[in-house]
DNA sequence: ATCCTGACTTGAC
DNA sequence: GGTCAAGCCAGGA
């Protein structure tokens, strides 16, 4: 049995996420200090299908901004499409103007 | 126990 | 400024 304790707060983190927002696996991992293991952030939320209630892992991206698990969704198009249905531009498999779409974690402090 | 892979990030060339 | 390589932790073979 894994640690679920560090799955539940990343998917605690990925649904304070605002609707129309994105953020990184890095700053979710930064956010919760294991800061490097922003693989295992990813690696949650491979199992975010475990948790409850459903976390909208169509708003974690890469750094990049590309959508680099859509592919585990359950169609390769579903993240994208609900990404734009939020209202985020997606073009490529990549959020338009991500630096603006952009949210930190830290930003719930605020 | 070892090796490989993976929804990542960062630093170096 | 793009590309390559290494680091990172967990899980499966």
């Amino acid at each position: 049995m894994p640690d679920y304790n560090f799955y539940d707060s990343v998917y605690q983190v990925a649904r304070l996420i605002p609707p129309g927002r994105v953020t990184s696996y890095g700053a979710i991992a930064a956010y919760l200090g294991t800061k490097g293991s922003s693989r295992m952030v990813g690696y949650a939320m491979q199992a975010c299908g475990n948790a409850n209630p459903p976390v909208p892992a169509h708003r974690v991206v890469n750094r990049n901004g590309m959508l680099s698990g859509r592919h585990h969704f359950e169609t390769p198009t579903r993240m994208q499409e609900l990404l734009q249905k939020e209202g985020v531009k997606v073009k490529d498999g990549k959020v338009v103007e991500f630096e603006k779409r952009f949210w930190d974690p830290a930003s719930v402090l605020f």
